[in-house]
DNA sequence: TGATAAACGAGACGGTACGTCTGGTCTTACG
DNA sequence: CGTAAGACCAGACGTACCGTCTCGTTTATCA
């Protein structure tokens, strides 16, 4: 799928190559993974690609729409895509909270994720559209999930299942921004979010 | 205080222009409301400070650096940098969590802000620096207030301090990160996190 | 014809703009004359030319290799370029000398040639470049001049051709380099040169 | 001797270093050498010579003002500096012409002369002043030596001593300058110069 | 089947910012 | 008061990308 329209728009000129399109999100999924996005250039993704400038330029409006296609083309495979339901909530929501943050420290994974970080950063209109790409279905699961585990009674009255997304999502954030911190075990977070006493 | 040293070396030469230091921070503190941490750049930052580029990079070697002096400096008021302390413990967090969330709203601060989180993403380093000098003692002063409410026993018995902290500030930073979504309201959030029912 | 290659390459990108070339090689031709070799700036020749520091660097390395381009496109019109022959050498001499010298008080060439001399003592290579594209070519045609007024018995049988050409550019280097001295009459050094007695 | 006063300036302060003044000198001089005068800069010299910059720029205005005192304090020693008088003019100025040109080609002589050349094209109050202090006398003495071979009958009727020492000069300045070029033998310039046919 | 049209690679264009270097000046502490 | 030290503003250096603009070429649709 690319930026500009869903599907060809079927003109009378040469059609888009779709071997170029390709080369170049793939070109800038490893430029990310190696160098960060603060770093990721243009010309250095048309070059990796083999392509020209102008034909990034062509498809593409800013570095930070380059990276939302990465995400809706599956270059970005999040192995925490999905939350797990083995109908116990408290070892789910572990599972996915240890998942996510151990991916942070894969290298094929944590960059790409600090580059959708940063270009939220950049302006409010990417930041909408990458919530919307990225951050949004995550949150709907996990809302969805909390929903079957507050049926499930596994779920103190407390709790608000939109404010647990919020501060689960949230939590990964902030582990994934300060590297120096000693974040608190994912148990005790879940268990924290949830009004479950320790055992 | 600077980047280089505490305090100065009371060498020979010229000292270091106390005048220039304070005018290199103003004008990157006022290009970052303005314009965001991305389109900030070291040309910028001099010519508006009346100040050489070489004096700018004399004492700072990165723009996240100069962003680190900005909090140190008192340039980037947080009106959240205490947490208030009334007794009442959910009240204030739930007070705590609205102004930080209100004051990503002023123009004043939100920038700020973001340039902090942009700058942590350029590297490793850089985020632990930033890390230390502005998000590690909200984080400690919350876990204070927290453990001066557990003592009080206005927090639930299966929450962990450090853990309600991460989740805290997490919920802060998406909130920031995601102007698209609607986040739960601070009164849920602070009351999934302390286990306690809703009136 | 550039500095680069002698023709255009015929490639298939944007083709190279002679407008550009013009501007900018007249630029450095009033920059010159203005205020000399040493003044002369990458920067000012890009500023005046209209065109940006890249379009310079990508042709041109080195200011020497600009300003040999000015004698190469004829922006640098020596008005003693040839060498008169009319029959009589003496004559002839004492006019291409007069010529050539006051060629030097026209603050149209002066500086220029000026430029060429320190150009040529930047480096060895450089000086083997501006001769070869300015000097060399005086030499040989001087050379020339000088064979034909010996074929014609105008010249002493002690005389070498060769040295009285270095002799004769040399004369107009010492009078170029020593504008506080007062030089010889042309007249004097051509006959001395000639090995003719005075009339 | 400097180049603000000639003689000490009797003050109350602190007289002046004559151990910087010396190494300053020394430093520009081996510099020169090394590098050539437009690679020479004041940071460099202030640099080796172990003083400030400040204590350069207050005793000389320019770099060819400091190239000037070389000459003056005979750190620049060239070795054609008297013209020989063995009493056969003919043999003397081929010795002086091939020592000027043999000069050239030594690292430690060749070097500063092209620079003397390059401080005279930056301005010509340079020029003039250089002249006085470096070329002028070597032409007096070389007319001197002329005049005395004139007497002696070693010169054509038709040569003009004057003319012959600009030509001289000027033509161990095109061999500086041009070093491409096959200039012609010594004895075969001189044999020209004084109208002596060849053997 | 040939004209038309759009995308492609290549690459030059005017710009902007980079980080470094040097030029001159100014301000301190020391001698 | 001269000096070494060193910070200051100014501005040129050469490099890297930016986003735009021709070019010649390729690959489709449509007349």
């Amino acid at each position: 799928m690319t930026s500009e329209t869903a599907s060809a728009p079927r003109g009378r000129g040469r059609p888009r190559s779709e071997q170029a399109r390709i080369a170049i999100l793939a070109a800038a999924r490893d430029l990310v993974l190696e160098s960060g996005y603060e770093q990721l250039t243009i010309q250095a993704i048309a070059a990796r690609a083999g392509s020209s400038r102008q034909t990034v330029y062509r498809w593409w409006t800013s570095k930070a729409l380059i990276v939302a296609d990465l995400v809706m083309d599956g270059e970005l495979r999040l192995p925490t895509a999905t939350i797990p339901d083995t109908g116990d909530l408290e070892a789910d929501l572990v599972a996915w909270l240890d998942g996510a943050t151990s991916a942070f420290a894969d290298p094929q994974v944590g960059p790409l994720v600090l580059a959708l970080v940063t270009a939220a950063t950049d302006s409010e209109a990417e930041a909408r559209l990458l919530y919307e790409m990225s951050t949004g279905p995550f949150h709907g699961a996990l809302v969805d999930r909390l929903l079957r585990g507050a049926d499930a009674g596994q779920i103190a009255t407390s709790a608000d299942p939109t404010a647990m997304a919020d501060a689960l999502i949230g939590t990964v954030l902030f582990r994934a921004l300060t590297p120096g911190a000693r974040p608190a075990p994912s148990a005790a977070v879940v268990r924290t979010l949830l009004g479950i006493p320790r055992a």
